[in-house]
DNA sequence: CTTCATGCAAACCCTTTGCACGTCG
DNA sequence: CGACGTGCAAAGGGTTTGCATGAAG
């Protein structure tokens, strides 16, 4: 479960110590996004002794690798999204915080008919999608 | 200058008082996007005696109103843009911070095509380009 | 006059940092 | 063994809240 995240910081030459795979392994035990307090709750009910910094030190260092993404929820809240390094945007059920990966589709026209139009270059850009997945959709 | 702000606020039904008058001028005066840490530090150079509670409780209220939208800076900073009511996206420049507003410009494809690869129901969506304003890039 | 907004300060997050100790390889 | 990671606690920044006072309509 956890494995996926271990062996991808390992490639990264990243030592892979006690609390971090704990971390890691809280990551692979939730689905969709979550937030540092989320993991921080998580390892205070299992009464691992990790400290906030050093959960917050592991999301930076996955952030870094391209493992993990934050995104800025619609309330203002940040999260942090488990991915592929090469993926690059997310749709969010806002119902379950089920995730999926979009690749682009698309999203190039945009920003190039915006570009045409304002006369800006465009460097980046950031699009987050939010509804609600399927299961979500029916269950309601 | 701030009329447009004060006067949409006044639509609003919302109390025109001194305070509220001084924060909207000093937005009028920036241009591009500003923290509120910029308002704060405007108003303590100019040494209107307002203080940092009622910035914030202003800029909740033009955002309620769609009078300024919050965005979320690629640093992780939280900025707000002034804004018609209408527009939907924006453009900032990196360099100097100024803002294009962009209407829809086929990202209605782009959701509607996610939405058909993930199955998901899209809601909403948040689209921030980062770029360079025309100014921006010749002065280099 | 009544309701609502204000300033101030304290409270509250969330996140980062400094440092002595422990662990990994 | 040496470099690096860790926990803890404190500091830091941004934002919100409680409350008595003051202004708006």
């Amino acid at each position: 479960m956890s494995d996926e995240l271990l062996r991808a910081l390992d490639q990264a030459g990243v030592r892979l110590t006690g609390p971090r795979r704990e971390i890691a392994a809280l990551i692979a035990k939730r689905n969709g996004h979550f937030t540092a307090a989320d993991l921080i709750a998580d390892a205070s009910k299992r009464r691992l002794g990790v400290g906030r910094a050093t959960i917050f030190r592991l999301l930076d260092l996955l952030a870094e690798q391209g493992l993990v993404e934050r995104v800025d929820l619609p309330d203002g809240r940040h999260a942090y999204v488990p991915c592929e390094p090469s993926h690059h945007h997310h749709l969010v059920c806002v119902a379950c915080g089920a995730i999926a990966e979009v690749e682009d589709c698309g999203i190039d026209a945009v920003t190039s008919e915006a570009s045409r139009r304002s006369g800006f270059t465009i460097e980046s850009h950031r699009l987050e999608l939010f509804g609600r997945c399927p299961n979500c959709r029916s269950a309601n």
